[in-house]
DNA sequence: GTTCCCATGTAACCCGTTACATGATTTT
DNA sequence: AAAATCATGTAACGGGTTACATGGGAAC
């Protein structure tokens, strides 16, 4: 059975929903795919040669003038059936988080206050701005009702921002209160 | 200046409160930091030699009766002004998610009623698990007050945590509403 | 008293990222 | 008219995962 990793099926899954290029379907995964399930372009070419190898796809050179020449991807019923059987099949890998963020303010201890300040700043606006990116999804997807699914994992990422944005809050909190080691007390505030 | 991976930093930050050897290190990880930046025994492994040709960690053999000799590793100067340099600099990479349960149900409405139930479930079960085990660690570190940052992080987790059940319940109400398109209706509910 | 787990690590594979290539089209 | 972007892709590097190795305790 040779198990395939889960971008293959991420592949199969939007080849699922029209036939596309790699270029395509990169571009297509990054408006889409790209928040829980990012796919560089690379990955996706060397991804649908494996399949096409494997016979889980079939291209087709199509010639275009003004724009290189691409190859045209189609799901085969081999494919169509190993999709399926993935979608059906209970079980996912464990949701995987990598946060840089979070690697530093792990270790803030060791940080001024201002830098922390600033650290958590930078974090909020980051969290904002893709915040807003994802809502602006949700509305997109608002009008056409086949996207029911998409809209509600946008929306997924929309809950996680807003917890975020929340949590921010109670560490501003948290760090009145306590004041951080490494800084020396320069004047007593006020 | 040959930029190091973050993963390298977090192995320097570790070091920085205590010498370890590779295995040690790894299981210190794999409970605090794990949560947000998963690193395997080999890759810290590896991880530390390169440190260590590096000059960031000077690793001394320490023999041991009834378990393996190891190699401890402490911080060198270099290692430790490398690690704060990191750390008080600005920016980090955009946190990334990856989430198998999300392309699954992205592809949702393909599925039938049922297993989409059955995913949902899933998906909750686990949520409540790591909630559950990292409100333990917010507890558990409310005793030690140096481990503020550790508890906020941690805090973190379990704000997005409860974002996602309440994402779930929100899913689950939007499908009442909106029935799925493959299954037939066997028979008209009540 | 086998079988499983702990403590320690190495080696190989493969996914994911970054760099490179190229000609047409749009922008400055 | 030079520079940036688009539309297409290939190639190489390196981080991350999985498999392998090993000997002493612990568990059943």
């Amino acid at each position: 059975m040779t198990t395939l990793p889960t971008t293959a099926f991420a592949v199969l899954g939007l080849l699922s929903l029209r036939d596309m290029s790699g270029y395509e379907l990169a571009a297509f995964a990054d408006q889409s795919l790209a928040y829980f399930w990012p796919m560089h372009r690379s990955l996706v070419y060397r991804e649908l040669r494996r399949l096409e190898e494997g016979g889980y796809v079939a291209g087709t050179e199509v010639a275009q003038d003004r724009v290189p020449d691409k190859r045209v991807y189609r799901l085969t019923e081999l494919g169509q059936a190993a999709f399926d059987g993935w979608l059906a099949t209970p079980g996912f890998q464990p949701p995987r988080l990598r946060s840089e963020f979070l690697v530093k303010f792990f270790f803030a201890r060791q940080l001024g206050h201002e830098q922390l300040r600033a650290l958590l700043r930078e974090y909020r606006a980051a969290v904002e701005l893709d915040l807003a990116d994802l809502q602006a999804t949700v509305e997109g997807l608002n009008e056409r009702p086949e996207g029911l699914f998409w809209q509600l994992a946008a929306l997924h990422g929309v809950r996680t921002r807003q917890a975020l944005l929340q949590w921010i809050a109670d560490v501003e909190q948290a760090l009145v209160a306590t004041p951080t080691t490494t800084e020396a007390p320069e004047h007593t505030d006020q």
